[in-house]
DNA sequence: GTGTTTGCAAAGTGTTTGCAATTTA
DNA sequence: TAAATTGCAAACACTTTGCAAACAC
């Protein structure tokens, strides 16, 4: 039989963030926060509804990952112009870019800092420091 | 009279680069590096070229804007999916990005290094570390 | 039933490309 | 004159939008 508890879990995270549980919603949910930490774009997370028989639109993966990211259940990641990221790990934390696969990951540990950053300009505050390695990938 | 240091600077990082010093490179050049670091996308570099009365298409300033950056004379510096930044400090150094604005700009002082930063992945090598410091304009 | 959500197709944005015409060396 | 560069217009990739139909409560 079908595991309960990831749907119940599903459900309880659409409610709290105040979005009906749509059979789309609980699905790309699902999708996204059954499996530990994810780094997902939507064209990717479009595919992967599709693989897992889940009828949904682009259009609806996007409006979906923005409700996610205002409601706080996900985070998004620029590295690359051109394709947005979004990340199940809403913690402060850094990544490593890898490059050539576009593939992006938490780097691990309590690597954290950032040394001596100066206070924010006048009439700014800090949304957030993005710390962001790129890797070439070398093969070897 | 006009000034000939820049057009000769201009001329000798264009033969420097190895890039025939046509027209349009010396006059995006000027633009670029007479005065003193620059963040700029590509539409207002054309815009700013336009109102400088130099004649040139925005295929040319997308096309000169990776020239320069492959010849190591401008850095590509990725804040928002959606548009590309370039900047003409190329020295390793952080960034302010104003999140309303799209104005982004040098952090200053030595603000410089990375707690802790772990080995990069096996058969990867580390390309650049990005900090952004994201700020929100509260004005006040 | 009423308001929310979805899917489609169209439109939008920033960027790249193919190629003939122009310019540089 | 041979090779590099430019400009145009079309193509592109990704994202957003408008609106009628479907759905949740």
């Amino acid at each position: 039989m079908e595991q309960q508890r990831p749907y119940f879990e599903a459900l309880t995270r659409l409610r709290a963030a105040n979005l009906r549980p749509t059979r789309q919603r609980l699905a790309l949910s699902r999708l996204l926060f059954d499996n530990g930490d994810r780094h997902i774009t939507a064209e990717v997370l479009h595919s992967e509804a599709l693989a897992s028989n889940v009828r949904v639109s682009l259009a609806t993966v996007y409006n979906t990952l923005h409700q996610f990211t205002k409601a706080g259940l996900l985070r998004e990641v620029v590295v690359d112009s051109g394709r947005s990221y979004f990340d199940t790990n809403t913690t402060p934390h850094h990544h490593f870019f890898f490059e050539k696969s576009g593939r992006l990951e938490d780097i691990p540990g309590l690597s954290y800092t950032v040394n001596d950053l100066p206070p924010p300009p006048p009439g700014t505050l800090i949304d957030s420091v993005d710390v962001v390695v790129r890797l070439r990938e070398t093969g070897n």
